[in-house]
RNA sequence: GCGCUCGUGGCUCAAUGGAUAGAGCAGCUGACUACGGAUCAGCAGGUUGGGGGUUCGAGUCCCUCCGAGCGCGCCA
């Protein structure tokens, strides 16, 4: 199955040899869609655009699909679906279970790595916007087709679990009565002590050697302060409900023996070398080199970063690895893309994205922070908008808020703003849900249930404008797939959902009768299904009632 | 100093080089014997930070300046 702008497309380049870059209509009397082909090859030409445009009228096959097409304004082609293809298209829309959304033309493996909090601290404002977006990512990347395979790159390496066990022991603490709350108390106390205390702090660089070393009692204590730690990441999955579950851990930890391995590869293949001490890779112009090994032959997260991407390149075989980090990493993220490529570690064709995402902003405008400085707990943001919404409501609203504009920029943290009822927001599409399905629930009462096989009658502007809108959402879901921008899903489904308010509006259903009753009814159906299917794929649940 | 990102109505945001830059919020008008008014219809509000350039056409590409944020060798 294609959509109709493909078919559209299709028809266009047939008759000019050129894509036609089909754009939908940006006003409503330019018909459904637009395409600037004459003024293109009226300009390579040096002829007059309205001339070639009526040229292209003339040649292109596409009385069947279209209203007789309209030249407009400099030489714009307009075109118009006729009434009777959108019917058609939204039955289809009706009898395909994946409503509307299309399988990839190339399916692949897709290492989606994102969240990865860090063990014996709580989940903050930079983990909440990674595993939401990266959670979007897998359920639509899963959704047309692809295999995705999730990576929770969480922090649980690296010299501060020196600090950590050390302080452990020397309490006394017995660590699988702690929670997550207790192991950050644990942290700060470590932390004062490793200042204070010289021979402690001596006492936690041996620690590490330890760590590292696989001395076993070093290693039950930081198993257990992980697995103490794993709990408390898990409450919060489950409380923003997301798919992430144990399965998808994949920490720092676990590249740990790779480490030598990657250093003397890099080293042997001329590509890093030893400066000042430390092993580094400098690229082509890039003054800053990527330090793989440091100075003290200890390794930093260069290292497991470049293990990590050759591991899921060659052993679990992905051709497309995705990385929901904040832009503070995007310099080291190139660094490390591009050495991999160098190495040879990332397959011809592969791709290595790096989706960077701006910071949660409090109501100044700045960083969101407590007022001891720290970054903010992810629980005290979900409090503060369940305090004015229910949870259900109150977390689509975060995560609707986090995914309704570009990723890259930063966002004030509002709830009041977030869980308004009105506007682009979640709890709006969630109402429009719920009262789509609250509709289909009555006339189902009243003996007439919507039946997803009814012909499809367009005779109002406010419906065909509805069919139009629905038989658009799969073309938005593969693009999604490809260029990874949720708002794009989220404009849509708000446009839906307006669309959906004006048919709602106008135009009666349960008073109406017949063949039209049972139009409007299918085509409710389909707007509940889409709204359903588009929201699910943002993380959020369709309501049947709010 | 170098690099990256951003700057669009009062506020929050869209806009794949294409027509008169679109929405929402707030403001102002209207529509309730309601298939859920948590809605809808409408009005008003813009020299897209400034200036140059490329192009038939620039919010979008290039240069420059201003402003904001973030990076820039052994933390992750």
């Amino acid at each position: 199955m294609s959509s109709i702008p493909s078919l559209l497309s299709e028809r266009l380049q047939a008759a000019t040899g050129v894509d036609p870059e089909l754009r939908p209509a940006t006003k409503p009397q330019f018909g459904h869609f637009q395409t600037n082909v004459a003024l293109r090859l009226a300009n390579a030409e040096g002829t007059n655009p309205r001339q070639v445009a009526q040229r292209i009228v003339d040649e292109v096959d596409l009385a069947d699909l279209c209203e007789p097409l309209e030249i407009a304004g400099p030489g714009f082609i307009n075109l118009r679906v006729r009434a009777a293809v959108l019917a058609g298209e939204v039955s289809t829309l009706l009898a395909d279970p994946a409503t509307g959304v299309r399988p990839t033309q190339r399916p692949e493996i897709v290492v989606v790595d994102y969240s990865a909090p860090n063990v014996a601290k709580p989940m903050h404002v930079g983990n909440l916007r990674s595993t939401i977006i990266g959670d979007c990512f897998v359920r639509v990347l899963r959704a047309v087709g692809h295999t995705v395979v999730p990576q929770n790159h969480i922090g649980d390496w690296g010299t501060q679990f020196g600090m950590l066990v050390e302080q452990i022991l020397s309490e006394g603490t017995d660590v699988a009565s702690l929670d997550l709350d207790g192991s950050v108390a644990l942290y700060r106390r470590a932390q004062a002590h490793f200042k204070a205390d010289e021979e402690f702090a001596d006492a936690s660089r041996r620690r590490v050697v330890a760590l590292q070393a696989g001395d076993p009692e070093t290693r039950a204590v930081w198993q257990a302060l992980i697995d103490v730690s794993k709990t408390g990441f898990n409450r919060a999955y489950e409380r923003l409900g997301v798919l992430l579950t144990d399965d998808d851990l994949a920490g720092e930890s676990m590249y740990n023996d790779m480490l030598p391995a990657v250093a003397a590869d890099l080293e042997a293949m001329g590509i890093a070398r030893v400066d000042q001490g430390a092993l580094c890779v400098f690229l082509d112009g890039d003054d800053a080199p990527l330090i793989v090994r440091k100075a003290d032959g200890g390794f930093g997260y260069a290292a497991t970063d470049l293990a990590a991407i050759r591991h899921r390149f060659g052993t679990l075989g992905a051709t497309r690895c995705i990385y929901v980090v904040g832009t503070p990493q995007a310099h080291h993220f190139q660094q490390v893309f591009a050495t991999a490529r160098l190495a040879g570690w990332v397959p011809d064709g592969g791709r290595t994205e790096h989706i960077g995402f701006g910071s949660v902003l409090g109501p100044d405008g700045k960083m969101l922070r407590t007022r001891s400085g720290e970054s903010v707990k992810l629980d005290t943001l979900l409090d503060e908008a369940e305090e004015v919404a229910a949870p259900a409501i109150a977390t689509a609203a975060v995560k609707y808020a986090d995914l309704s504009s570009s990723l890259h920029k930063d966002y004030v943290f509002d709830s009041a703003r977030m869980t308004a009822t009105t506007g682009n927001t979640g709890p709006y599409l969630q109402y429009a849900h719920a009262r789509a399905s609250s509709l289909l629930r009555k006339a189902e009462a009243e003996g007439h249930p919507a039946d997803p096989t009814a012909r499809i009658v367009l005779t109002e502007p406010a419906e065909q404008a509805l069919a139009l809108h629905l038989t658009g959402y799969g073309d938005v879901v593969t693009r999604l797939a490809e260029e990874l921008e949720p708002h794009q899903l989220c404009t849509y489904l708000f446009d839906l959902a307006t669309s959906y308010s004006t048919f709602w509006e106008e135009l009666p259903v349960l008073r109406s009768e017949g063949e039209v009753l049972a139009s409007r009814l299918a085509l409710c159906l389909a707007a509940k299904r889409v709204l359903a299917s588009g929201l699910s794929l943002l993380g959020i649940e369709p309501l049947e009632v709010m």
